[in-house]
DNA sequence: GTCTATACAAAGATAGAC
DNA sequence: GTCTATCTTTGTATAGAC
């Protein structure tokens, strides 16, 4: 556990993302939670504010697309079942009032740069959950049509439910997209 | 056209939140953009900063509420069609870096009032949307899934197209989504 | 109702001692 | 590398003339 001053500094960046926004984040805020002091910012983050968010989000899509990889190469019966149970704990966290770190990044896009960033994290997660589709056989233009729409499913879920306060409209959509999902790819396994 | 002082403030505040969330809305960028004069805002909203971001955000979800409430009473099929072709353009000012004003008001929830609004707002869409189904002959449980759905497919679509730049993500979510919708509702039309 | 001017607080960014 | 102190800008909020 490594835990240098950087490495706290980013993460209480992350979580100030996801629960203020960009432009809600204070250095304040993330020196208190880091515990560290004012102008060590600049030290490790000459470019101020748009580097640590950069680096932020970047890092905090690192750990979303491992965490995806993890997922089983499986018809898309069963990848959507799996999805939607890993992503079930996250999207509860939103509905306390977290979000994504970085859906955050793409408002206010004061800094062309963060935009970027953000289109880079969503790819890198749209190509691993594809590739899980296309190892166990799928076409590959179906595999990416239906990894892009997984990826829409989420961040809508983390927007509606931290709307809702409550996970109850991801149980909701979790639900019909199984449904649906179930009757299209009927050849797969049809249970748990 | 009215377009009294307070309307032009409340249009440009939509547009403020659309584009740079809460915290990054202005008062200097509202008054700027409706040509009102500094003072002028706590006389039309006593409550401050947030009594206009409140009154923004009811406005804009009343307004996407009565567009939705233009589609037709229509089997699951023609309505997701119907309900995407409706969304397409709306997405893609999202991609010129717009968004959803509503969704915008859930990040930073300093005051549980605002998220209040747009958890009224959101309900008022999915309830409209299920209206539209169960008027069509739809299970009400089935036709509340797969309304919560659809929202969470127009929020997650703002959101993947922000960061794009493109409505590419939006195309390839509506092609998944039609097709999924199509097969698991079979009995109905069946398409152009 | 509308405008100008200003008070007050918070934020980002720097300088320089240690 | 780390800390304290401070400058500058921006933003919210208010006061008061017209």
């Amino acid at each position: 556990m490594a835990a240098t001053t950087r490495d706290r500094m980013i993460d209480a960046a992350i979580d100030a993302l996801q629960k203020k926004g960009v432009a809600g984040m204070s250095f304040t805020a993330v020196l208190d939670a880091s515990g560290a002091a004012r102008g060590a910012i600049y030290h490790h983050f000459p470019g101020g504010k748009a580097e640590l968010v950069a680096t932020a989000a970047a890092r905090n899509g690192d750990q979303v697309r491992e965490r995806l990889a993890a997922l089983p190469a499986a018809d898309p019966v069963i990848l959507v079942e799996s999805f939607l149970a890993l992503v079930r704990p996250v999207v509860a966290a939103s509905a306390d009032g977290a979000g994504c770190a970085v859906a955050a990044v793409t408002v206010d896009p004061d800094s062309g740069d963060l935009r970027t960033v953000a289109a880079t994290a969503f790819d890198s997660w749209t190509t691993t959950l594809a590739e899980r589709l296309t190892a166990a056989g799928a076409d590959p233009a179906t595999a990416a049509d239906l990894a892009t729409t997984l990826l829409t499913l989420l961040q809508g879920a983390h927007v509606l439910c931290r709307a809702a306060g409550e996970i109850e409209p991801f149980d909701r959509m979790a639900r019909a997209a199984t449904d649906l999902v179930r009757h299209r790819f009927a050849s797969g396994a049809q249970g748990r």
